[in-house]
DNA sequence: CGCCAATCCTTGAATATTCAATATTCTCAA
DNA sequence: TTGAGAATATTGAATATTCAAGGATTGGCG
């Protein structure tokens, strides 16, 4: 929405985007902003996110608890460097989140007995009670997603996004 | 329940790359986080963003602040909702960040003559040098990427998110 | 052994974000 | 015309995250 049109003054290149190109090329120092790849992603995170949030939300539980639940819930015992990786968070974050879900009995602290520096996280029974219904949000979020936007398109999005975080490392 | 350590330290939690799996599923409920889309979504952006974050340092900019200037960067003027809307920013978060802008001269305020509820934005002299030099700092992340990942792989991942993005509203 | 550097987690202070409430301006219908 | 309600941006308090530092433990090497 351009108000002023006095304002536009000193640009002196100005491109037109030929919507004709079949292929994106990839970006210019000009081009918009909307072309590059890490604002595609943080735009696609951003609404996906906050679309499982509001799922979520039925629950209380922010995605991130729920991310924690399901790594624990292979019933192992993780430590809290492996869970942060896990889950995405950098590692005061976790102990702070941690801290929350111990006084909400969801999981539980166990010295490693291998390694005293380290710490196992365990999930109890009403963590895994509250993981079987957020499962279930997710999963239908899930759903909702593949159905309006393809079963094709959303398996070749994942794939091509592990292949995107396998070559990133 | 006691604790095998052993366990836990051999087998790599995050990233188990199944190169040979044919096609993803959609997850279902009892699925390892790693097969959500919205996980994907997080964890491919988080470490692009930190790649991005990484190279705007050199500037001591973050990725908001490029964000902003690139679309101020038409020379027209963006009222805040617009520009919140643009940048991926909640409104109160926008505002702040302005705050700061402003003090640092990168943009400045014009009350909106036609609708004086709103506020818009624009790019100053000095907000369109740094942008200059971070819209080359962005670039070459970009290409940075595509060297490893592909071009077509990178053209293709993108087509996918803007076509995710678009069914999703 | 004994020491020093590295690893792991947590803490506290500084910083940033979010939620709810506010102020201002606009819209529109009575 | 005017008043109620919607839209826009900002503010301040509550909350969350991050950065830098610390305490505890381990591993390795002289």
């Amino acid at each position: 929405m351009h108000i002023d049109a006095a304002q536009i003054a000193s640009h002196s290149l100005i491109w037109t985007n030929t919507k004709s190109d079949a292929v994106a090329k990839p970006p210019k120092e000009n081009s918009p902003i909307t072309e590059h790849l890490a604002y595609l992603l943080a735009q696609a995170n951003r609404e996906i996110n906050r679309q499982l949030e509001l799922r979520l939300s039925k629950e209380g539980v922010p995605v991130e608890q729920w991310r924690i639940l399901k790594v624990l819930s292979d019933g192992n015992g993780h430590s809290m460097g492996e869970l942060a990786d896990a889950v995405l968070l950098n590692h005061p974050t976790l102990t702070k989140m941690i801290d929350r879900m111990v006084s909400d009995t969801l999981v539980y602290r166990v010295q490693d007995p291998k390694d005293r520096r380290k710490v196992l996280m365990f999930i109890s029974d009403r963590g895994k009670a509250l993981c079987r219904r957020l499962n279930s949000l997710a999963v239908s979020q899930e759903e909702h997603i593949v159905e309006s936007y393809g079963d094709k398109s959303t398996n070749e999005l994942k794939r091509l996004l592990e292949s995107l975080i396998g070559s990133a490392n």
